[in-house]
RNA sequence: GGCCUUAUAGUUCAAUGGAUAGAAUAAGGGUUUCCGGAGCCCUUGAUUCAGGUUCGAUUCCUGAUGGGGCCA
C-alpha cells in the first residue's frame, strides 16, 4: 500500500490482476476488504494430493531428551501423573516424527522421607504381608502402607495435642514422626538392614509401575534414581564460588542473588555443606549432558514447579554452561474432575490404573450398546475396548493445551460422539471399511479428474497441512495441536462422505480418485493418532 | 504481602496481530433410496472489566476483578 500510494482495495486488484496475468495456477481472484483472496484451479489440488506422501520420514538429526513421569515410589500413579506421562510420550513421538533422536528419560524419586514413612509404616503394621500374599500391586501396596503411617502419626499428635503440647509443637514431636527421621538417618549411613527393605520395598512399587506404563504404553530409555543424584550438583557450587556466581553467607550456607533477574535470592547448599533440592537438579543436568550430548532437554512437570525450573535454568546459564540455552520446562496445568479438585486428604485422588480399567470397561457397554462387534472372536473385542477406553483417555487429555488447567470428565470423553478420540478412530475404522469394500476394484487413476467438489477441496486441503502442523507441535512442544487437526480432518472426510451422490453415478476413474482420497485420510488419521499414543481400530 | 499463570456460548475446548471469533455438548428442528446413521444439515447462544499501542486486538502493553499456583 505504501509502494502503490493506492488504497488497499485498489492495490489488492492491481496484484491480482497482475498474479493472474503471469500465474498459470489461478482461477481466479477477487478482493475483500482489502484482502486479496486467490483461487486455485482445482488442478493444483488434485495433482498436489496424487503427488503427496502423507507420512514424511527425515534423516535423525539432533539429539533431544525429554524427562518425564518422574514418580515417587511411596503411593501410585494418579490422575496428574497420567497426564504428565501422556503429554511427555506423545511429545517424544512428536519429536520423533520431526527427526529427532529422542531419549525418554525417568527420574524416580526413590528416597526421602516419604519412603521411610511406609517403611517405618509397613515394619510396624504390615505383618510381612507382600504383594503375592495379598494380591495387590506393589504400589498400591506401599501405598497403602503410607496412609496408614499418616493415619498412626495424626492420631499420635491428636494425642499430644490432649496432653498440653502446642500444635505446632506436636506436628513435629509425633514419635512416628522422629523414628521416620531417625530411619531416614539411617539410610543415608547406608544402614544395612535400612538398605534392605528399602530396596525390597522399592521394587515392589517398580513391579506395579511397570504395569501401569503398560497399560498407558509408555516406556523409558533411561532412568535416573534420586538416590544416586542427591549428591551431585556440590561440586558445581563449589566451581560457581570460585566464578563468583554465588556468595557465601556467614552462617556458612551457598546462595544466589537474582534479583537483577527480577527473581529473588535462592539458597543453593545449607550451612552444614547438605544438598537443597536445586542443588542436585544443577548436577543432574550435568550429569545428562555429560551422558548425552542433547541439544535439547526437556522437562515435563507441573506448573507448579514454574519458579524452581526458572531458577534452575538460569543458574545453568550463569555457571556458563552452553547447554543450558537448549533447557525447557514443559509446564502443564493440574486436571480437575467434575466432582472437584482433587485432594489427598480428602480421599478424591483418582487412582491412574483404577482410571484406566474403569475407561477400558465403559468402552466396552458402550460398543455392546450398540451391537456391532458381530462376529469379532473375543481377543478381538477385548482388543478394541483397550484401544477405545485408551484412546477415549488419551485423546481427551492430550486435546487440551498443556498449560492449561483442565477438567477430565470420563463420560464425555468416552463418548462416540463429539469431539473425542472414539469419533477419530470411527472414522478411520469407517474408511477401512470403504477400502475392504473396494478390495477388488482397480484403482489405477488413468485420468485426472476434471471437476471435484468443494469438500473434497476442503478434505484435501486438510490431509495437506499435516506436515505443517506437525511441525507446529514439534515446535510448541503441543500434542493438543495434532488431536485438534485430526478432528479437523476426520469431520471433513465425514462431511464429503456424506454426500450421496459421491458414492453413485461417478465413473471407474473419479471413484479410484476418491478412495485413493480416502486411503491418504486414513493414513494421515492413523498417524496423528499413534502420535498422541492412540491406536486405530480396523473395525469397532 | 511479593511473584507466576489463567479468564471465550449454559458447559468443555479452539483461534501465526487480520475478514462474519470456530468446534463439541446441551436445547429445538431436519435427514425415504447411502461402499458404516457411532454420521450429516439447520436454529438459538460467547471474547471478565477499564484504559493504551495499531490501519486492524480474543491475541501485545498497563491497571482492576475472579480462578489456580509458587514464595514467605
Amino acid at each position: 500500500v505504501r509502494f502503490s500510494k493506492l488504497n488497499p482495495e485498489q492495490t489488492a486488484n492491481a496484484i491480482g490482476e497482475a498474479l493472474m496475468q503471469s500465474s498459470s495456477v489461478l482461477q481466479s481472484f477477487n478482493v475483500v476488504k482489502g484482502f486479496l483472496n486467490l483461487e486455485l484451479k482445482q488442478s493444483v489440488w488434485i495433482s498436489s494430493i496424487l503427488s503427496h506422501q502423507a507420512i514424511p520420514s527425515f534423516p535423525k538429526k539432533e539429539k533431544v531428551m525429554v524427562e518425564y513421569s518422574s514418580p515417587n515410589t511411596n503411593k501410585p500413579l494418579h490422575l496428574g501423573h497420567v497426564r504428565n506421562n501422556l503429554l511427555g510420550s506423545s511429545l517424544a513421538n512428536i519429536l520423533k516424527a520431526n527427526a529427532y533422536e529422542v531419549i525418554q528419560a525417568n527420574l524416580i524419586n526413590d528416597r526421602g522421607i516419604h519412603i521411610c514413612k511406609s517403611m517405618l509404616a509397613w515394619q510396624k503394621f504390615g505383618q510381612n504381608e507382600t504383594p503375592e500374599s495379598s494380591g495387590m500391586k506393589g504400589d498400591h501396596l506401599v501405598g497403602k502402607y503410607y496412609v496408614e503411617f499418616d493415619k498412626h502419626c495424626k492420631a499420635e499428635i491428636k494425642t499430644l495435642i490432649e496432653q498440653g503440647v502446642a500444635e505446632d509443637q506436636a506436628s513435629k514431636q509425633a514419635p512416628l514422626l522422629l523414628e521416620a527421621q531417625d530411619m531416614l538417618r539411617k539410610w543415608e549411613a547406608g544402614d544395612q538392614a535400612t538398605i534392605a527393605l528399602w530396596q525390597t520395598m522399592n521394587q515392589w512399587v517398580y513391579d506395579g509401575f511397570a504395569k501401569t506404563y503398560k497399560q498407558l504404553g509408555v516406556e523409558f530409555d533411561q532412568y535416573y534414581y534420586e538416590s544416586n543424584t542427591y549428591l551431585l550438583g556440590k561440586d558445581l557450587i563449589e566451581m560457581g564460588l570460585e566464578k563468583g556466581v554465588f556468595y557465601k553467607k556467614t552462617d556458612g550456607s551457598t546462595w544466589i542473588d537474582l534479583s537483577a533477574d527480577g527473581l529473588d535470592e535462592k539458597l543453593v547448599l545449607r550451612g552444614d555443606g547438605t544438598s537443597v533440592y536445586i542443588t542436585q537438579d544443577i548436577g543432574t543436568a550435568q550429569l545428562k549432558y555429560n551422558q548425552y550430548a542433547c541439544s535439547k532437554s526437556i522437562y515435563v512437570v507441573g506448573n507448579e514447579q514454574d519458579y524452581h525450573f526458572k531458577v534452575l535454568f538460569l543458574i545453568l546459564k550463569k555457571l556458563g554452561f552452553d547447554w543450558a540455552n537448549g533447557l525447557y520446562h514443559l509446564s502443564y496445568g493440574m486436571v480437575d474432575l467434575p466432582s472437584g479438585k482433587m485432594k489427598s486428604r480428602e480421599g478424591t485422588v483418582v487412582d491412574a490404573d483404577d482410571l484406566m480399567s474403569e475407561m477400558i470397561q465403559t468402552a466396552k457397554e458402550k460398543t455392546e450398546e450398540l451391537g456391532k462387534t458381530s462376529g469379532m472372536s473375543d481377543e478381538e473385542k477385548t482388543r478394541l475396548y483397550h484401544t477405545l477406553g485408551m484412546g477415549a483417555l488419551k485423546f481427551f487429555m492430550l486435546k487440551v493445551d498443556p498449560q492449561k488447567r483442565m477438567l477430565f470428565n470420563p463420560a464425555e470423553s468416552i463418548d462416540f460422539q463429539g469431539d473425542t478420540g472414539p469419533f477419530v478412530q470411527y472414522t478411520y475404522a469407517r474408511i477401512n471399511s470403504i477400502m475392504r469394500s473396494a478390495q477388488a476394484e482397480d484403482k489405477t487413476i488413468h485420468q485426472v479428474p476434471s471437476a471435484i467438489r468443494a469438500s473434497e477441496v476442503q478434505l484435501i486441503q486438510t490431509v495437506l497441512a499435516y506436515k505443517q502442523e506437525l511441525q507446529k507441535a514439534a515446535q510448541s512442544y503441543s500434542p493438543s495441536i495434532i488431536a485438534n487437526y485430526l478432528l479437523q480432518l476426520a469431520k471433513a472426510f465425514n462431511r464429503l462422505y456424506n454426500d450421496v451422490s459421491i458414492l453413485k453415478a461417478i465413473d471407474a476413474n473419479e471413484r479410484a480418485f476418491r478412495l485413493h482420497l480416502s486411503a491418504l485420510t486414513a493414513e494421515t488419521i492413523q498417524h496423528g493418532l499413534s502420535l498422541l499414543g492412540v491406536n486405530s481400530p480396523e473395525r469397532m
